[in-house]
DNA sequence: AGACAAATTCAATCTAGTTTAATGCCGGGC
DNA sequence: GCCCGGCATTAAACTAGATTGAATTTGTCT
């Protein structure tokens, strides 16, 4: 059980059990926090990434742009999640991150990763496996890309926000709140805000969803996890082969 | 300078200098040796995964299936590649492998990466470092899936595998050797042989390529590169935060 | 409440890429 | 040398989703 409220200690218990060591580590990567507006900017790819961040509350996402504007939104984030993680391996940014609505962010610096992978091999292995966990979701979002029609991949974004979700907030329902523009799904999925319109319309019609305001409901889940082939990643990690200590 | 002529040991010098120790236990992952025919299947998604691979000679690609047959190729692989990282962290393999061309694959249990993370801090970085790396990458693939035309999609698949030759293959000219068929091209860019054919000919008309069998040259490299807004994620690794050992 | 901006919806037109199927080509096995 | 099967090419018809722009709804600030 974790001792303090650390979004990440909270998030990442849900895998393995942390020793307090542990704890204490990744809660004091939660010291400072900083709170951003809706809408806004908090860096830009290109950027020198001496930073990672925890987000507290809110979604954000990170996304790049084309040299002629075209968008595509790679990820979006929620409580918990450590933001700009894939740019570690890098020297610059690759992705710019905007907040969807009123977030808190803790940043921490990337060297901090140099005493969990000193220090502790069992974090070590978790972080390890929380990237590849990650490498294996994007081979999903890509699949989704790749060869699925727009309600497939509508489907399969909604089965993921909600399997995600599902994580901390264990005794979620079907319903969610999901406060980003239909243009911003759009970037998200490869499509054009006109046809998100037009298929969540279709979809509600048909009974697959409905929606009131922020909140959208999945109301024919199990059609759509058949329809999509759908695997819940976070569910099925592998913690067995961890060192122990 | 590698001792030994292993080709994970001189992939993964080119990134950082290896200890002997540490190219010694790379080394010995290579022990176990076996050759597959062209076109053959060596495991499925849906097995259990004991084991990872590095690849010594030949290409082979890891792909899934949608239900109804439609196909999504989601990685290539090199000689020097481990094949199977992601699905480290889940208890199946999620993809399928299959080969190009005749190859030969070294087989070594998921079981030998926990005593590197207990005694090699500095290649439990480079590990990691290589799996955040690969996200990137395949954020990039994703992008391109997402807001890419069928041109720029197969200038982009051209520039990441020249990139990705030119780790090792220093002296690389601007011609390559594509083993892969039309459609598999296509079911790795999310677009059908038939497309994948009159846009070969259309780049080849406009003189940004040119092919002769299994080769083909890029012959304006520059401009795919503006068009596509490529980064070689390869050259650009940071690895001046590992810890020393 | 009113007014402004942003987000969604609606409608008409267009096109990049799909589908299907026929043709020709090359390479390997007997 | 011939047959066979996989691969690339071509062509014609088709469609999912894009584009453009206007109309409507929703939310927000005063």
């Amino acid at each position: 059980m974790p001792r303090k409220s650390s979004c990440l200690v909270s998030k990442l218990s849900h895998y393995i059990s942390l020793s307090d060591t542990d704890q204490d580590r990744l809660a004091s990567l939660e010291k400072a926090e900083r709170k951003f507006d809706a809408g806004q900017e908090v860096y830009q790819g290109g950027d020198a990434n001496k930073n990672l961040y925890v987000i507290k509350h809110g979604w954000a996402f990170s996304y790049t742009d084309l040299p002629d504007g075209r968008r595509q939104i790679v990820k979006i984030h929620h409580p918990g999640d450590i933001i700009g993680f894939p740019d570690v391996a890098l020297k610059h940014s690759t992705t710019t991150l905007r907040t969807v609505e009123e977030v808190c962010l803790c940043p921490f610096p990337k060297s901090s990763l140099d005493e969990i992978l000193r220090k502790s091999p069992k974090l070590s292995a978790l972080l390890l496996s929380i990237a590849l966990r990650d490498q294996v979701v994007l081979i999903d979002v890509l699949r989704a890309m790749g060869r699925m029609s727009a309600q497939e991949r509508v489907s399969y974004m909604l089965l993921d926000l909600i399997s995600r979700l599902r994580i901390t907030n264990h005794g979620m329902t079907d319903t969610i709140r999901l406060p980003m523009t239909q243009s911003q799904i759009a970037d998200y999925l490869g499509l054009t805000n006109v046809y998100i319109s037009k298929t969540f319309i279709r979809m509600e019609q048909d009974g697959f969803i409905r929606r009131d305001q922020d909140y959208l409901q999945v109301l024919r889940e199990d059609e759509m996890i058949e329809l999509t082939d759908f695997h819940d990643r976070y569910a099925e990690m592998d913690t067995s082969w961890f060192p122990q200590d």
